[in-house]
DNA sequence: TGTACATCAGTGAACGCGCGTTCACTGATGTAC
DNA sequence: TGTACATCAGTGAACGCGCGTTCACTGATGTAC
């Protein structure tokens, strides 16, 4: 049947918002369309009603979560300040929470890995979301700073390598450890700002 | 036709290091049965005369990737210094040969993300072969520190992050940034050793 | 040392299954008169 | 404003394909006498 067209565009947007999460909780590869479609409360049949292929989700998926920090950040940024916003970011990046629920935490950490093996279009996508986080956290910390840019994309990759190494092991203790240790890191990463 | 005893031990051989290095090029659901028999020259079928499972073949593989990492480590150490060989290894690290060579490379930064979402098998071998590498480089660089093994896993958490992050974009420029200010973070990390 | 036989590494066809994708169909929505 | 018809979002069966795994078979290796 039929469905108006602000009920379609809000399939459309269920579909990306599902997807989104799903990706970053099983990889790539790991949440078939079937999976995606079944989430967003739909059959798999529909979903090239909305996109020519899975490839194309993708990019789109990867470009909502990386637009859903950057719409945090900056909200948080407008009701204090761009430094307020990226050190509760950083806070929030480097708990245990972060580690148990990558569905909604960091693409980066998340999906880093999977990306680089990934096709051009997803990689695309990705490397505006980074360029996107990076620049909040250059403004946020390193605002005067020549090199800001530079030292953002250092932190970032402390952060998604933190994350990304935690949650490879099993062990609770060492994941604390991991934390801990990369909380060190950042501080001294952001002390030298 | 069956093999000798030799023989057979060298085909396992085989299998395990074309796989080794294949899951680090491809990610673990990205190298199949097929791929990796064929890449050591064989048939699938022979696969389950020396594996039970492709899982169980997994956490051979990551042992075997690491026992490299380690054996090259220990060589260099013996050569020279442990000090030495933890500063090569950094070297060789964050240089762009590494970012091209993901099969040859770091098992944590090819593979993190993939072993966070894998069974406990994969995630028992990858904690085990963390603790080896960061024991190494916590005798490498901090040997007089109390808490050397933290420091490790903070330097081995920037040096993945770092090389994940550069690996997922495709701009040849913003691969050289990464790594670039990946260098400073670990420069500045080992200046408080 | 030579012979007869059991073992088993490796082959290649086959298995059920889930994948991404296609397609005929349904029926409510949107449009033209 | 009411009616007839075209559109198209969503359904569910079906497609070919590659996956991990199984199995009957082959024939050289290893072993027992």
């Amino acid at each position: 049947m039929r469905q108006s067209k602000e009920a379609a565009a809000e399939s459309r947007r269920r579909i990306v918002t599902h997807a989104a999460r799903l990706f970053r909780e099983r990889g790539i590869e790991g949440a078939s369309v079937v999976d995606l479609m079944r989430a967003a409360g739909m059959t798999h049949g529909g979903f090239y009603k909305h996109f020519a292929s899975k490839d194309e989700l993708v990019a789109e998926a990867l470009e909502s979560a990386f637009a859903d920090i950057a719409a945090r950040f900056d909200a948080a940024a407008a009701s204090s300040t761009p430094r307020d916003a990226a050190e509760a970011y950083v806070a929030r990046y480097l708990q245990i929470g972060h580690i148990e629920q990558p569905g909604i935490g960091c693409p980066v950490a998340a999906l880093g890995g999977d990306v680089g093996r990934a096709g051009p279009s997803a990689q695309s996508a990705f490397e505006k979301g980074v360029c996107s986080l990076t620049a909040r956290l250059a403004q946020g910390f390193f605002s005067d700073s020549a090199d800001g840019e530079k030292k953002a994309l250092a932190l970032l990759s402390t952060l998604a390598g933190t994350v990304m190494t935690a949650r490879s092991v099993a062990n609770p203790g060492r994941r604390e450890a991991i934390l801990a240790a990369g909380n060190e890191t950042v501080r001294a990463q952001l002390a030298r700002a």
